[in-house]
DNA sequence: AGCACGCCGACT
DNA sequence: GTCGGCGTGCTC
């Protein structure tokens, strides 16, 4: 439960053998319920207070390693979040209850006994003579079993049953048939179980590709800087081969007999990442993520607590909480990354911080990797806290993509705009099509329009729950709050003049997409977006789909940035890179950079240089102009001074603290209230409270405080500190129904 | 979170 | 006289 804390309960004596640390045990909780718990501890200090009995246990094998105890109480405390939802994120909910969890069976289906001879067999055959469908099934059964060829006494063959499911495909019959021949007693059922991550496939490490010069320097550099440092920032640019890299260190780690974890963004856990891995690591690779079912979530968990766990777990962010026995080495490739870090629900924390907190604990060696590194990461690697290793060179000599910008603001001016299209970009892209190469055109916004607008009076629609305009969506032709997904049908009149004409304003990936297809009907069109790639089915229909050729022109969002390799892509159009620069957020130069470094990196093929087109109302910004010419130090060196001058990461720790509340002025009074306690304290690192963006959400009115730090302040005093004044505030009757959280380390 | 308790207004 | 709405407080 989202509780702070643990709760003692007395061992009885019958049980007293039976309960031990990482154990689930049943215990009473409140009036009435019972719940499964798990044991952290065991003293024998009466407490102060009434202590009720353990009524049973669950395991008799420890479902949770101390290890793993003690990285979760570290998460709790870091991020300010209760243990209880630590171990909910951890745990697979299977494994929370107490009969969550079901083994997968299987129906298997065996000759009865008594027709195990010739005889008895022929005889029973006779008697299906007028029941077509069940001759025909068992007759399909003795076949796939063997049983046809076996006769009476001389047993070379041994006979083998057949699952239901094998059976009946075979056969092409309904399970009644079967069901028939069952009661008949002619076969015999019964259930089996299956693992439901049974993938029986060899190693074959030498499957591993050769280094090339460049990639065994870097491997080499790697190796030396872990001799003096725990953590290593591998900052190849795009294309460069990281993953080789990773395959090399993954193999040398298992020489070694460690465990590898393997962390990257959900997203870019593809199906072509997972078999390449696969294909060389065998079984003896696991793979983890949100895709996966909860039951196969428990299996791997339990194969990680058993006398065999998986060698290499390859997983999304919380693969980090999963069981290790023997970890000696982490990568987190992409580690730049803002998915790493959990948004909703709490404990918000980043896999990147918890997998080098997990590395330390376990005396494991962690290796970050990324095109476009974090501001963070790349101020560890150059202080010197981190170790840094450069990989400048591109995979079989690919050049750097050339990057053109594109000033859409005077374009704009002399009517030149094809809808959100440049005449430089629609010449390129059409020149690439003519020579059967592919096109991504990137635009970081779903949907079709970002609002619509009463063209006589510029009333927008806005969502009942959240102070956000809504989004047009073309195609189910209706309005939606990204915030709250709550849909609206779309007016026909302005409510507010009953004016009948609404436009909509700016450019979603769907008008995008509709504009290109009226300008280049030939053309074969993907989009990539939440809304089209919201299945896993889907996203890897769309990559297929591309990657094979079948589309040659791929619009998206985000989405076509993160670890995918097309080989036929010669022109990337970026198309409104100010959307992404005039973000209300510190971060927001970081992720642009990031963003077009990352997509421009899909530009480019064996033997030709790739083009961006880059459009933009401010071709003059420095961020545009570092992206154009690739010059990532400069880059960072501003960032970094802007960080230092307005006290940001990395040079400060940032803890922003949200209030919520259905009332605006009870939220904001309490934020006041808790910020006035904060600033007798913390003085002039106090910031707010403010009304963030977006200020209400889902009812509910928000504010937020912010927290700078310096380095070297004492952070467990900071949050003791914040646990107290959270304490007094909800203590306060008027304030007592204000939700808090806390956001450490925010993205 | 989830539940019980208790305080209020609206019904047979 | 009782049902059920929701605010409040507690869970070893």
């Amino acid at each position: 439960m989202p509780l702070e804390g643990t709760f003692t309960y007395s061992v009885p004596a019958h049980l007293c053998s039976s309960v031990v640390f990482g154990i689930r045990v049943i215990v009473p909780f409140g009036k009435s319920k019972t719940y499964v718990a798990v044991v952290v501890a065991q003293h024998d200090n009466a407490p102060d207070f009434d202590v009720k009995d353990i009524l049973d246990v669950v395991d008799d094998q420890p479902v949770v390693m101390p290890l793993q105890w003690r990285l979760w109480s570290w998460v709790a405390d870091y991020y300010i979040a209760p243990l209880g939802n630590v171990y909910k994120a951890a745990m697979p909910a299977g494994l929370k209850a107490e009969d969550g969890y079901r083994p997968k069976m299987e129906t298997w289906l065996t000759l009865a006994d008594n027709l195990r001879h010739d005889q008895a067999l022929h005889l029973c055959l006779d008697s299906l003579k007028r029941s077509k469908a069940q001759l025909g099934v068992m007759n399909t059964f003795l076949e796939m079993s063997h049983w046809d060829t076996i006769d009476g006494s001389r047993c070379e063959v041994t006979p083998v049953d057949v699952t239901r499911e094998e059976l009946t495909n075979e056969a092409r019959c309904s399970t009644t048939v079967l069901k028939a021949l069952v009661d008949k007693g002619f076969l015999v059922a019964y259930e089996r179980e299956v693992a439901r991550i049974n993938i029986s496939q060899e190693p074959h490490l030498e499957r591993a590709k050769r280094l090339s010069v460049a990639q065994q320097e870097a491997y080499n550099q790697v190796l030396f800087q872990w001799l003096r440092k725990n953590v290593v920032l591998l900052h190849g640019v795009t294309s460069s081969g990281k993953t080789e890299i990773y395959i090399h260190l993954i193999i040398r780690a298992l020489q070694e007999k460690k465990q590898v974890l393997y962390l990257l963004p959900e997203i870019a856990l593809t199906v072509q990442i997972m078999q390449r891995l696969r294909s060389i690591f065998g079984d003896r690779l696991g793979i983890y993520h949100s895709k996966y079912s909860d039951a196969e979530r428990v299996e791997i968990w339990k194969k990680q607590m058993s006398g065999h766990p998986y060698d290499i777990i390859l997983g999304a962010r919380s693969a980090v909480l999963l069981p290790f026995q023997n970890l000696g080495l982490v990568i987190v490739d992409e580690e730049h990354e803002s998915s790493f870090k959990q948004q909703d629900p709490s404990p918000r924390y980043h896999a990147r911080s918890v997998a080098i907190m997990l590395a330390h604990m376990t005396g494991a060696k962690t290796l970050l990797g990324s095109a476009t590194p974090s501001a963070e990461s790349y101020h560890n690697a150059s202080t010197g806290k981190y170790g840094l290793v450069r990989l400048t060179t591109r995979y079989a000599d690919l050049q750097m993509p050339k990057v053109l910008v594109v000033d859409i603001k005077d374009l704009q001016r002399r009517k030149m705009m094809v809808g959100p299209f440049s005449p430089t970009l629609m010449e390129k892209v059409n020149g690439a099509l003519a020579a059967k190469e592919q096109v991504i055109l990137f635009q970081n916004r779903r949907g079709f329009a970002p609002m619509i607008e009463c063209r006589t009076c510029g009333w927008v629609p806005k969502c009942q729950n959240c102070d956000v305009s809504l989004t047009y969506h073309m195609y189910q032709n209706v309005l939606t709050c990204h915030y709250c997904g709550y849909t609206y049908r779309v007016p026909d009149k302005c409510p507010n003049c009953e004016g009948t004409e609404l436009k909509s304003v700016g450019y979603g990936t769907e008008k995008v997409e509709e504009n290109i297809r009226h300008l280049l009907p030939n053309s074969r069109i993907a989009r990539m977006d939440l809304d089209t790639a919201r299945t896993r089915s889907a996203y890897e229909r769309i990559i297929d789909d591309f990657s094979a050729g079948r589309t040659n022109v791929l619009i998206g969002t985000q989405m076509v940035t993160k670890g995918l390799d097309f080989d036929k892509v010669s022109v990337v159009g970026i198309l409104q890179a100010d959307n992404m620069l005039n973000v209300p957020d510190f971060r927001a130069y970081e992720q642009a950079f990031a963003m077009m470094a990352q997509v421009s990196g899909r530009a480019g093929r064996k033997g030709k240089q790739g083009l961006v087109v880059l459009q933009t109302k401010n071709p003059g910004h420095h961020v545009i102009q570092q992206v154009a010419a690739n010059d990532l130090d400069t880059f960072y060196a501003d960032l970094l001074e802007e960080r230092k001058a307005f006290h940001y990461p990395p040079f400060y720790h940032l803890i922003y603290v949200y209030f919520l509340h259905g009332k605006d002025d009870i939220v904001n009074a309490a934020a006041s209230y808790l910020g006035a306690m904060l600033r007798h304290w913390f003085g002039t690192r106090v910031l707010g409270p403010d009304k963030p963006a977006v200020a209400r959400v889902k009812t509910q009115h928000i504010r937020k405080l912010v927290l700078k730090l310096e380095q070297g302040i004492d952070l467990p005093k900071v949050r003791q500190y914040l646990r107290v004044a959270q304490k007094q505030m909800e203590a306060e009757k008027r304030f007592s129904t204000v939700q808090m959280y806390y956001d450490v380390d925010p993205q």
